[in-house]
This record gives C-alpha cells, sequence and structure tokens, in this order.
DNA sequence: ATTAATCCTATTGCAAAAGTAGTATAAAAT
DNA sequence: ATTTTATACTACTTTTGCAATAGGATTAAT
C-alpha cells in the first residue's frame, strides 16, 4: 500500500509553486532543481495540474506557473484526483462493482471505513496548510543554522 | 493507492476462522469454497497467516484451522503486518530513510500524519468487531429474505 | 500403503507504474 | 525574421511488484 510518485511529486511541486504565484510563479526548470525531479518527467506532472485546472502560466511561457485559486481553495484531494480517479482502497468498494458478498461482508465494511478516513484526510487538508507548514518548517530551520 | 489482495483475502479467511474456532475450526479448503479464493493461492495465504502465529492446527492436519488467541486480541493491525511489513504509505517516512529534504519537507509531514490515521484504524479495529458486524448482517439478510 | 490435507519454495505471467524520447508549438530575445 | 528557450503533448521503453500457478515434501488418519 503505497501512493505513487505522480501525486507525490505533484504535492511537492504545487506547495513550490504555491510560494511563488504572489512572485511572478516559477518554471518548470526551477522547480525540477528544486525538488530533484527529472525535469522530464515533472512534464507530466505539470500537465496533470493544468489539465485538472489547478495550474496556469497565462502570461505565456516565460512567465513561471502560478495557482488558479487561492491556496485555501485548493484541497490535497483536488491535487490527488488531477492523477488518480479518486481515493479507492479497494475496488469492491466503488459503485457498479458486483459481488454476491456485497451487503454480508464485513471486511466490506472495514474497507469502506478505511476508505472514509482517508477521503476525510484529503479533503480536509488545503494546499494552503502545506504551504504555512512549509514556511514554519524553513524559519525553524534556518534558526538551528 | 490499492490494498493488496493477500490483506484482503487474509481478513476474509480470518473472519472465517474466527467464527469456527468455538467449532473445531475449519479446513483451508472449505475456507476456498465459501470466499471464492483458489485453494492454490490461500495457501499462501494460511501459511503467513500461521507463520504469524495467529492460527494453528494444533490437532493435527486434520483438525481445522482456529486462532490462536480470542478474537479481540487480534488487531487488524496484526492481520496487515502477516503480509507487510507495517502500515507505509510512503517510503520517506521510514526509520533509516536518508532524504535531505527530511527536516523542512511539508509534504513528508502530510503523508505520515495520513500513515498515522490508518495505523491507528487498523490498531483499533479488532477481529472480533469484523466478527460482529459479520454475524449482525447476516442476520439482517436473512430476515430480509 | 494409500489418501487427503497441509507445508513450503520456486517460478511464471502480467499489468501498471516510472521514467525517457521526440516532435510540435509558441512566446520572447536578438 | 530567425534563433532560442521553455512548455505541450504523445508515444514508447523499462522496471517492478503483485497475483497466481506448479510441484514436490510432509504429516496424520484411514
Amino acid at each position: 500500500m503505497k501512493f505513487n510518485t505522480k501525486t507525490r511529486y505533484g504535492l511537492r511541486a504545487m506547495v513550490e509553486i504555491a510560494r511563488e504565484t504572489n512572485n511572478n510563479g516559477i518554471f518548470q526548470k526551477d522547480i525540477s532543481e528544486r525538488q530533484d525531479i527529472s525535469n522530464k518527467y515533472l512534464d507530466h506532472i505539470i500537465y496533470a495540474l493544468k489539465v485538472a485546472g489547478l495550474i496556469t502560466n497565462v502570461k505565456g511561457k516565460k512567465s513561471g506557473y502560478i495557482l488558479t485559486r487561492p491556496a485555501d481553495q485548493i484541497r490535497i484531494l483536488d491535487i490527488n484526483n488531477a492523477f488518480e480517479p479518486g481515493i479507492c482502497v479497494i475496488d469492491c468498494i466503488e459503485r457498479n462493482y458486483k459481488c454476491d458478498r456485497e451487503n454480508t461482508c464485513s471486511a466490506k465494511k472495514f474497507w469502506s471505513g478505511l476508505n472514509n478516513i482517508i477521503a476525510d484526510y484529503f479533503q480536509n487538508n488545503t494546499l494552503q496548510d502545506l504551504l504555512e507548514q512549509q514556511m514554519e518548517l524553513e524559519k525553524k530551520e534556518t534558526a538551528n543554522q
């Protein structure tokens, strides 16, 4: 049970973009350098985030990426959903999934309970939360040096 | 992000074993039939559960499997851990994982927060909870027919 | 001895994830 | 206008780990 790299990298990329949104944005290649992600692979990440409508580079190719809406209105779930159909820890809890056992399976209840708490966590955390956390961590780190 | 079939099947097998523990246990092949799992594949599941010390067939090969301890003392986490090293949604939150960013990465905080709530869920649910749920669901189903 | 069930290791098959390549395009700099 | 630089988009390759099967060994009851 591991989360995929696209969602992981996507999160980190979004934090970078969020922090530079009020400062003319950030280039893909700069995200690549700061986060140690191959620029070529990051291509896919950025592309998916753009298609999902979370980021834009409206002023042309050399303007850098910015968020399309405030960070507190971007849930982590939105970022996840740029790469995945949603949160689903096990196939049988999806709509339209047919299973003879579905009404008498305590395991299914267990898994759907798990799915709910994960989905809640993704709903309740926003990019703003991560951004604030990020700033705090960096401040702390600077103070230690 | 999907849970693997071993843990899924393992859960269902454990419920079957739990319900038959006070009744001379249950054979692997009967679990296989009741749960529609290939007997050959179930081999691995049962084996892992036995190695983990959760089940036994103490009276010999023809006695059927029973639990080694009461269902309320078997956490779902114990079952998970028969198949997995533990709960870990992303490599970088493991001990000994080296990353330059580790002290200043808000994403890591997010993921380890998620890991905690999942681990808690697995800790707080026991096989007894599933068993009771199971009995209730079956009673309800019988009433509907 | 034979049978029926488990025990245990090895191996195969396959699908999805991770990552690379390459061409097209578009804005900006010269 | 041409060159440069960065993104846009599709296709492809490589890798990995999961799911499942195979098969012989073992054990205990018939």
